[in-house]
DNA sequence: CAGTTTGTTCAATTAATATTGAACAAACTT
DNA sequence: AAGTTTGTTCAATATTAATTGAACAAACTG
């Protein structure tokens, strides 16, 4: 995009606060306001901000890589809610940078290989609760061992359940990841 | 336990309420109260409520099978979270009712196979997503076949990439009850 | 039957989370 | 350097979700 036309759209841009108009840069096609409430859903269920599903949706239906102020004006949320969601999803890789030429903003692509998604998303989020319960599970051993009540070999076969509970759900996420790094790349 | 010590309990609750003493039924083992709160974890990670952790936690590391009202008094939580958790625990499968002889209070015991657990949430919290995702993507598809716009090829080309996820996502599912479901019984 | 126990429901409250927007900093431009 | 543009941060606000508790019903008990 050339800098004139960047900023024709701000204009038309500030023309819609004014209740008036709906730039072109702003609407979306029918299709892509339903793949964004679709990923909205999805992310619901991951346990992440609607903001993000937002974000991820718009990016993963646009044939195009978009900048933080074009994400903002398409989908009307904040400018601080985009950066966070951005910082997110680029975290996670789930987005990936791109630079345009002579376009100073950062502009971004979706990742839409799911065995990438899911690699980034069972690395940054279950893997660091896998861990943690690996911590707490140590814990438990230590306060098993120093119980008195009259049910220490209780609590300690349950300790132990834990124990396997954990070892299996590690053995799941590789199962998980090597099941979608086969072959067919979609 | 007898209807006499049921009685003697309530007391010493009551007793509790005034602020004077706790029972000794209220009482947690250090291993009880650390057990609950991995759970109270876990169960974020999965999108549930705390209480559902608490409740899900204190039976799992309960030697025996215990009341609602028990529940409350060792938890320290509302008749009416610890009735909605102990349902959608039931509805899961997570926890299983039990007759207890000589009193007519309905007790639960956890169940703590891991296979019988994934089970449940397989099937009552995930599948229903994945089903409701295939119907939007019914609805995306006939939406992508009106496009008007330049890039309804690019757009047919990601809904495409939509099902292909799904497909893979119900694999998924399958084969991680399989993993599950093999031999070791903890 | 009148009273008690047991458990459910749901409107009101409280707690947890996400979002906003204004202040700020860094990187550019003229 | 003074002014833009671009993007971040974080305290305040709004939104959403969970919890409470009181009213209720059903099942028992004496």
């Amino acid at each position: 995009m050339t800098s004139e036309a960047r900023s024709a759209a701000r204009e038309r841009v500030s023309i819609h606060a004014d209740g008036a108009a709906i730039s072109k840069e702003e609407q979306l096609a029918a299709i892509q306001l339903e793949v964004i409430e679709l990923f909205v859903h999805a992310v619901r269920v991951l346990g992440l901000p609607k903001s993000v599903g937002e974000i991820y949706g718009l990016l993963f239906i646009s044939p195009d890589a978009l900048p933080l102020d074009v994400i903002v004006a398409r989908l009307g949320i904040s400018k601080g809610s985009a950066s966070q969601g951005l910082r997110f999803l680029r975290n996670l890789g789930a987005v990936k940078p791109c630079n345009i030429p002579g376009d100073r903003r950062e502009h971004f692509n979706a990742i839409t290989e799911l065995k990438k998604l899911a690699a980034g998303f069972i690395g940054g989020e279950l893997t660091p609760h896998l861990e943690s319960g690996t911590l707490r599970l140590e814990k438990l051993k230590q306060i098993a061992a120093q119980d008195t009540s009259g049910h220490a070999e209780f609590f300690r076969d349950r300790v132990v359940r834990l124990g396997n509970w954990r070892r299996r759900g590690g053995m799941l996420l590789k199962i998980v990841s090597r099941f979608l790094g086969r072959t067919t790349k979609t």
